[in-house]
DNA sequence: AGCACGCCGACT
DNA sequence: GTCGGCGTGCTC
C-alpha cells in the first residue's frame, strides 16, 4: 500500500532517493529488496529499498521504480540499520556501504547499447568516416556496447558520434541492465523410467547388441556410478567410462538414458556431522570455561593467547556450542591469514556447515554464499572483513581472529571502516556476543579489558608444552665499518642459518620491505629519483628492472645516468626482500630460498603455492614482507630473523611501537614447534630500544604499561578519539585553504582538540597535493558528537562553495 | 560516481 | 570559425 521508496544508489551520493511505487509492484516490495531505478539522466542502477513510506515529497516528482529484482529481500533490516550505523560512524554515504557489503554480483549499473536500426538499410554513404565505421559495425552485430564503438573508433569521446548516429536514425540507445549471477546448471544422467524395474533392466542388458560395445560399456558405467552415488553427472560418467558423446546420445536417443539440465550449487557440501577430534589441554579447556564465563556477562571478552597456545582448538568447541543452539557463528580473519592450511583445517571439523568467503571466490559463487547464510544452511561462516556484512539471520557468535591486524580497517575506498569495531557494534545490535584474539592485543582492546569493559581471558602456556623462542640480538652498529657498509646478513645470522639448514630445519627471514632497493642515490650529487606523481622515493626493483612507486604504482626504466649531474655511479641504498633473496643466492648457493611479499603473490593460487612449497619442505628459507607473519604454522622452522628492525621502529606516527611489536612478537612466534625451542635473530643498531627489550622478553604486558602511559600522556587512543580530515587538491594552496576553512569553523568550540592544518608525511600522491587536519577528541561522548556534527555541518557548506567543491575531503575515524 | 551544460585555446 | 578541453551542478 506503501506508494513511495527510499532507495540507496551505490554511489557517493550523501542520501537515498525517493521514486514512486507501481501499482504492478503493490506488496511485493519490501525492505531489503533491489530495484531497477533510473538514475541522473538515463542511467539505470539496481538500488535497496531502504524504507516505504506514504509520503509524497513536495518539491520534485518521484520517478517510478521501473522492476523488481528479488522476490524476497537479500538482506534483514538489521543489515539496512548496520549500514546505516557505519555510513554515520565513517562519514560516507550509504550507498559506499552498499558498494563494499554486496557481493559484485548484486550490483548492476546499466550500460548503453546502440540497437542498429533495420529500416535504415545498408546506405551510408550520408555519413562520415567515424560514422561509417560504427554503422558499418553495427550492420554487422546488429548491437554494440559502448566500449565497443570505443574501440572501433579509438578516440576519447565517442558520444558526439554516437548522438549524430542516433539523430542520423542509423541506430537507437537502449540502457541495459542485465543480471549478471549466472546460476550453474549441470548435465545429469538418469535410466528411463521403464528400466527402473530390474527385470526390465535385466531384458534389456541380455538382448544387447554385440554391435554396440561402447555403449554397453557406457551403461554398466553409469549403473556403478548410479550405485554408490545415487545421482549421475554427465562428465562424470564421460569421465568414467572413457567414452565419447556420441555414444552416450545414441543411448539417449534410444531412451535408454535420459538426460536433464539441473541447477547446482557451485559451492559443495559435504553434508556430515561436525567432527572434534581432539582433547583440550587443561589449560584450554580452563580458558574456554573463563570465556563462557565473561560472556555470559559481557558480550565482549578478549582471548590473549601466546601464539600457538591452541586459541583455534578453543574456538572451534565454542563454534560447535553456539552451533548446538542453532545460532550462526562468524569466524573473521585478516585476508592474508585466510589461506587453504587454515580453511582446510576448519572444514575438516565443520565440513559441510562451513563456508568461505572472501576474495578469491568468484562473484557467482559469493552470491551463493550470500544467499546460504540468509537462508541459514551456511552455521559458520569463514571470512575477511566484508563477510560481516553477510545478512545472518540467526547469529550469536563473531570471533575476531588477529583482532589487532590493521588489515581489518579498510583504506582506501570509502567506507573507511573498523571490521572489528563495526563487529563489536553490530554484534551489540543482534544480541551475539564478541570473542576477539589475539597474542599481541591492540593497545584499544587490551585497555578495554583491563578497565573492565571486556572479558580478558589469558592463555600463557604454548599448546604441548613447547617453550617460547629463544631471542638473541646482533648489534648491527658493529658489524660493518659504517652505516652504509653494513651486511645485510650478520655473521652470527649467517652462521645461525647454515647450523639450522645442516641440521635439516627451515628458516624464516622477516623485512618489511618489497623490491631490491627502497631507494638510489646518485654517488657523485646525492640526488635521488622520486615518483613524478607522489611526494616519494623510488623503490628499485632488480626482476623488472625499473624503479616503481609503492603509493601509486607507476613504474619507470632504470635511470643509467643522473638525471641532475650525469654520472653513472649509482649507490643502492638499504635492501627489501628481493635483494635479500639475492644475497643468500650468492652465500648460501645450495640452499632453496622462496620469497612471499606484495610481488610474488600475484595471481589466484600463488599465495598457496608458496606456503604449500615452503610446507613441503621444497623451500628452506622463506624471505618475507608481513605476510609470512599472518598465522601460519610451519612444523620445521627452528630459527626465525628478523633483518631490519631499525625499519620498523623508524616510522613518525603514534602507532610505530604497538606495530613493530607486533610484528616482531607475531614472527618470533613462527619459530619452534613440536619438540624443539626455535630461536629468533633481530639485527638492530638500536639494541637498547625499549620496545627491542619487550620483545626478547616477550613481555606483553609490560610493553603495554609503557605504551600506554606513552598514548595517555600525548594524548592518543585508546585515550582520546581521533578524526583524521585529509583535503586533496591538484594545486597545494587551495587544499591548505580548504583545511584552514574547516579549522577555522571547528576551532571556535575544539580548538583545543585540533591540529593543523598541516602537509602530511608524503603530501603528494598521484599529482594531488594534501593537507591535514587531526582531531585528537577526548573520549567524551558529548564532545566527540559535537565535533561530528560540526564537520558534518561543514562538509556540506564546503560541498556547495564554489570555490571549494573541487577539494577532494577523505574523513577518517579511528585511523590506523 | 556519471553526465550534461557551458565557457576558453589549437586546428580547418 | 569549430572541436574539444575540463570546471560546476545535479541526480528522486
Amino acid at each position: 500500500m506503501k506508494r513511495y521508496a527510499e532507495v540507496i544508489i551505490p554511489l557517493a551520493v550523501p542520501k537515498t532517493f525517493t521514486y514512486s511505487v507501481p501499482a504492478t509492484l503493490d506488496g511485493q516490495l519490501l525492505p531489503g529488496c533491489r530495484v531497477e531505478v533510473e538514475f541522473g539522466g538515463s542511467k539505470r542502477y539496481a538500488g535497496v529499498v531502504a524504507a516505504l513510506t506514504d509520503e509524497r515529497p513536495s518539491s520534485f516528482e518521484p520517478k517510478p521504480i521501473l522492476n523488481l529484482l528479488d522476490i524476497e529481500p537479500i538482506l534483514h533490516t538489521t543489515q539496512l540499520e548496520l549500514w546505516k550505523w557505519v555510513s554515520e560512524y565513517y562519514f560516507c554515504s550509504q550507498g559506499e556501504v552498499m558498494t563494499a557489503a554486496l557481493p559484485a554480483h548484486f550490483k548492476l549499473s546499466s550500460e548503453t547499447i546502440l540497437l542498429f536500426n533495420e529500416e535504415y538499410g545498408d546506405d551510408f554513404t550520408h555519413l562520415d568516416g567515424d560514422e561509417y565505421l560504427v554503422a558499418e559495425g553495427l550492420l554487422l552485430r546488429q548491437e554494440l556496447r559502448l566500449d565497443e564503438v570505443q574501440d572501433i573508433l579509438d578516440i576519447s569521446n565517442v558520444y558526439p558520434v554516437v548522438k549524430r548516429l542516433i539523430e542520423k536514425k542509423v541506430c537507437m540507445a537502449w540502457e541495459s541492465l542485465k543480471e549478471r549471477y549466472v546460476p550453474k546448471k549441470d548435465t545429469y544422467i538418469r535410466l528411463q523410467d521403464m528400466y527402473a524395474d530390474a527385470s526390465a533392466l535385466e531384458g534389456l542388458l541380455n538382448g544387447w547388441d554385440v554391435r554396440a560395445p561402447k555403449q554397453m560399456e557406457l551403461l554398466l558405467a553409469y549403473l556403478h556410478l548410479a550405485r554408490s552415488a545415487g545421482e549421475v553427472r554427465q562428465a562424470d560418467l564421460l569421465k568414467k567410462s572413457g567414452c565419447s558423446q556420441p555414444a552416450l546420445k545414441s543411448l539417449i536417443d534410444k531412451g535408454v538414458l535420459v538426460s536433464e539440465k539441473r541447477l547446482v550449487d557451485r559451492i559443495r557440501s559435504m553434508p556430515r556431522e561436525v567432527l572434534i577430534d581432539f582433547t583440550l589441554s587443561a589449560a584450554q579447556a580452563q580458558a574456554l570455561d573463563s570465556v563462557r564465563a565473561a560472556l555470559r556477562e559481557k558480550s565482549v571478552c578478549l582471548l590473549f593467547g601466546v601464539t600457538s597456545s591452541g586459541k583455534t582448538q578453543l574456538y572451534i568447541h565454542l563454534m560447535q556450542e553456539y552451533l548446538q543452539q542453532d545460532r550462526q557463528v562468524l569466524f573473521l580473519l585478516p585476508e592474508i591469514a585466510l589461506t587453504a592450511q587454515v580453511i582446510r583445517r576448519l572444514q575438516h571439523h565443520f565440513g559441510g556447515y562451513i563456508s568461505v568467503y572472501h576474495s578469491k571466490f568468484s562473484a557467482n559463487e559469493r552470491v551463493e554464499i550470500w544467499n546460504r547464510v540468509r537462508s541459514g544452511e551456511t552455521k559458520i561462516l569463514l571470512g575477511a572483513r566484508s563477510a560481516l556484512f553477510l545478512p545472518f539471520s540467526a547469529l550469536g557468535l563473531i570471533i575476531v581472529d588477529e583482532e589487532h591486524d590493521n588489515s581489518y580497517k579498510q583504506q582506501d575506498p570509502a567506507p573507511r571502516y573498523h571490521a572489528r569495531d563495526t563487529a563489536i557494534y553490530y554484534a551489540s545490535r543482534v544480541g551475539a556476543k564478541v570473542l576477539l584474539g589475539s597474542a599481541t592485543p591492540s593497545l584499544e582492546s587490551y585497555q578495554n579489558a583491563v578497565t573492565g569493559k571486556y572479558g580478558l581471558v589469558k592463555l600463557c602456556e604454548r599448546f604441548g608444552g613447547i617453550d617460547m623462542p629463544l631471542l638473541s640480538l646482533v648489534d648491527m652498529n658493529q658489524q660493518g665499518a659504517s652505516k652504509h657498509a653494513r651486511p645485510i646478513l650478520s655473521d652470527p645470522l649467517l652462521a645461525a642459518i647454515r647450523k639450522v639448514l645442516d641440521a635439516k630445519q627451515q628458516v624464516i627471514l622477516f623485512q618489511n620491505r618489497r623490491g631490491y632497493s627502497p631507494y638510489m642515490v646518485c654517488g657523485l650529487c646525492q640526488h635521488i629519483p622520486h615518483c613524478d606523481q607522489c611526494d616519494v622515493t623510488l623503490t628499485y626493483h632488480k626482476l623488472l628492472h625499473r624503479l616503481q612507486c609503492h603509493y601509486c604504482g607507476s613504474s619507470y626504466p632504470r635511470p643509467l645516468t643522473c638525471p641532475a649531474c650525469g654520472s653513472s655511479k649509482w649507490q643502492e641504498r638499504n635492501f627489501g626482500t628481493e635483494r635479500i633473496e639475492e644475497e643468500l643466492r650468492l652465500q648460501l648457493p645450495d640452499a632453496q630460498v622462496g620469497r612471499m611479499d606484495f610481488d610474488s603473490i600475484k595471481g589466484k593460487h600463488a599465495h598457496d603455492a608458496i606456503i604449500q612449497l615452503f610446507e613441503q619442505r621444497q623451500i628452506d628459507i622463506l624471505v618475507g614482507t608481513q605476510m609470512v607473519v599472518k598465522g601460519l604454522d610451519f612444523a620445521h622452522v627452528s630459527l626465525v630473523g628478523i633483518l631490519d628492525a631499525d625499519g620498523l621502529l623508524g616510522f613518525a606516527d603514534f602507532r610505530v611501537n604497538e606495530r613493530a611489536f607486533q610484528l616482531m612478537e607475531q614472527v618470533s612466534g613462527r619459530a619452534g614447534r613440536k619438540g624443539s625451542q626455535g630461536t629468533v635473530i633481530v639485527q638492530t643498531a638500536q639494541p637498547s630500544h625499549p620496545v627491542i627489550g619487550y620483545v626478547l622478553e616477550h613481555d606483553y604486558e609490560r610493553f603495554f604499561t609503557f605504551e600506554a602511559e606513552a598514548r595517555r600522556r600525548f594524548r592518543y587512543p585508546p585515550f582520546a578519539r581521533i578524526i583524521r580530515l585529509t583535503f586533496r587538491h591538484k594545486y597545494q594552496d587551495r587544499a591548505d585553504a580548504c583545511a584552514a576553512r574547516m579549522a577555522s569553523q571547528l576551532s571556535p568550540e575544539l580548538g583545543s582538540y585540533l591540529l593543523g592544518p598541516a602537509e602530511p608525511i608524503v603530501n603528494r600522491v598521484k599529482q594531488m597535493y594534501r593537507s591535514e587536519l587531526v582531531l585528537k577528541l577526548p573520549k567524551h561522548a558529548g564532545v566527540v558528537n559535537r565535533a561530528r556534527v560540526l564537520i558534518q555541518k561543514e562538509l556540506a557548506v564546503l560541498g556547495n562553495d564554489k570555490q571549494y567543491r573541487s577539494v577532494l575531503i577523505d574523513v577518517d575515524v579511528d585511523p590506523l
